[in-house]
DNA sequence: CGCTAGCAGTCTGGGAAAGTGAGTGCCAAG
DNA sequence: CTTGGCACTCACTTTCCCAGACTGCTAGCG
């Protein structure tokens, strides 16, 4: 006897319909959406005292929810959720629009931290929100070459160039004196053997067999030295993490709140936590848009809130991840659309600029 | 006959001493003072009604204003200029604070890029204010080393080293094939003779006179490859600004205003402006912290902030700018210490991570 | 001549009261 | 199942009023 269906098997048509409608319509309005509004601005065929019913329906099964009891109604997080996955018609970005962006990336030049902060740049003035993006983090990426420059006796400086062209230096300070020879031979024998090898991997004992049949062998403070410059290029404990247009957020209602902006600022200053929760939320390494939807956030704070994110490449390399966290009353598609092209457009440079 | 003296010539003891005492007290509280505060608060030895007269005189004379007719009196930038410049006592940080903060830095590692994120995350926190920190530009750095590294036929790597420890890297691509003991030749000779050069001044008759003796001759266009290296290495046009510590804007009361602090988010997106302002502040290259009062940033919505700012240095260079950017209302004493120790600390570091 | 006490006048900010209107839920009839 | 009608609810806005803070002015005092 299925009289009170909690969260019910599935929406009738018209329900559906209903359901797509007033999440549509509060997203475009901000307003919560009465049985009125629906009947004049939507060909429903029916008179606002079925909407109404069937409204109340909708809240009971938990899609809906009413502010206060005179008011329109909203969208829960189920809603969202159920429009989002099931009801929303999928949008793609226009193409003058994709094109716009295409040629904005290639303005960015070759630097990868440059193209990162373009990617950045552009999130956040197309979607109007703030864009959060975590930028490469060394260890992913592939050793190319390698050169250890004399300094002075006791001071050598060894430059570490990666396939993404960036260049990370470390100054060793053996305790004996080298000479610039012996410096030459160890870095023609570490890029014959290691080259093309990712930074994750070159660890303690690779760098020591690589450098094995050197003669004479190198002192083994100047080998330390260099493994301690191949593990602060790595550094993976530490990804910058990117923020663009915070201002965007002041322009809409619902920020209109010290408390709730406070919260945000907050998070993007402290960034560990939005790290955590970006990573998340792209973990299965799939290449379409992950959304999570207010209370899914699991944030204090958050609960209107929702983020928009997707990894984007380098080759076949998952570098990073870009995100887009609004309002949770946001125009999902369009967002999907926007953060899937931005990441699209993204690797391919990323992948353009690679060293051979 | 001196009537009425408009901005007289000097404030006579009680009303400097009035005038600083309502600066003091509308920093401590954010509200417009009163006489009867100031007799209960301070101790004054006359009466209200004595203080009123000498408060209705100085605002005749331009060092304060009355919100409204039934309000007590704020400074204006008159006002808080005059306190700055000659009445407020000269504060130097704690010496604990101090170390704490010389703590800190050591924290950072050598990398520039690091030390001045460092810089700027220290300088928000400590002042409960918006941290706006320029960037070192790279053409005020000192070459050191180059490296053009063989990646194939028609590809060649271009690594440059500064003193600063800072490696920018350019992918040179040489209309006709090139071997590696070319390449190795052409960076000795450029090292040998313009190692300890400024960036800034490694123009193209530079770069060629250095390459005149090498033997055989290099090909024109890897030449002009080397050129377009140091000019990339250089990229003057291009100095990054960070900012940190946007929330606290928010515990002021005079930013519970959406539109005071879409002006300054703006400003923080649009970078130029801010850029320039600080810049300004201190193009007089000097050592003391400089102070903008309000409307003298000459921004538009701007009139309710001041800035602080002060150069840093690396060894005898300078290399760039911090700043505090927060409510007219500050405390400027404290303000003006910490960021002066915090320009030491940081020209301190970056001159103890220079090569040699 | 400067200082003070007292007083009338002015303005803001907050809170109560009342009116407005959007929107609902329910019912009885089609 | 749908619909028109109706009573009811509740947030929001406006208006009004009052308390409080502070001033400027004046007259008197040392």
């Amino acid at each position: 006897m299925p009289e009170s269906q909690p969260r019910g098997p599935e929406l009738d048509k018209r329900k559906a319909y209903i359901l797509t409608t007033i999440v549509y319509e509060y997203i475009a309005t901000a307003e919560p959406v009465g049985s009125a509004t629906l009947t004049q601005k939507y060909n429903l065929g029916v008179s606002s005292a079925t909407i109404r019913n069937e409204m109340a329906e909708l809240e009971a099964r938990g899609y809906l929810v009413q502010p206060h009891t005179s008011a329109g109604r909203i969208p829960s997080d189920t809603g969202y959720r159920t429009y989002v996955d099931r009801l929303m018609p999928a949008e793609s970005l226009a193409s003058e629009e994709s094109d716009r962006l295409r040629t904005e990336f290639a303005r960015a030049g070759r630097a990868i931290d440059e193209i990162v902060e373009q990617a950045t740049r552009l999130l956040s003035q197309y979607s109007q929100n703030l864009a959060v993006v975590v930028a490469p983090s060394k260890d992913s990426q592939v050793f190319r070459h390698l050169q250890l420059i004399w300094l002075a006796d006791r001071s050598v400086l060894m430059v570490v160039v990666t396939t993404a062209g960036v260049a990370e230096q470390h100054v060793i300070e053996p305790v004996v004196d080298v000479d610039p020879d012996e410096l030459t031979r160890a870095s023609n024998a570490l890029n014959r053997r290691l080259s093309g090898t990712l930074l994750v991997q070159l660890d303690r004992g690779t760098v020591v067999d690589a450098l094995a049949t050197t003669e004479p062998p190198l002192h083994a403070s100047l080998i330390d030295g260099i493994i301690a410059g191949f593990a602060h290029a790595r550094r993976p404990e530490e990804r910058r993490i990117l923020f663009g247009g915070a201002q965007h957020l002041l322009d809409q209602p619902e920020f209109r709140d010290f408390k709730k902006l406070r919260s945000i600022l907050d998070l993007v200053e402290e960034q560990r936590t939005l790290y955590n929760v970006v990573l998340d939320s792209i973990e299965r390494g799939e290449s379409t848009p992950s959304v999570r939807i207010g209370g899914e956030l699991e944030l204090e704070d958050m609960s209107e809130c929702s983020l928009v994110a997707i990894p984007y490449r380098m080759g076949d390399r998952s570098l990073g991840v870009l995100a887009i966290l609004g309002a949770r009353r946001m125009p999902y598609g369009r967002m999907m659309a926007l953060i899937a092209a931005t990441a699209d457009h993204l690797s391919q440079h990323l992948t353009d600029v690679e060293l051979p």
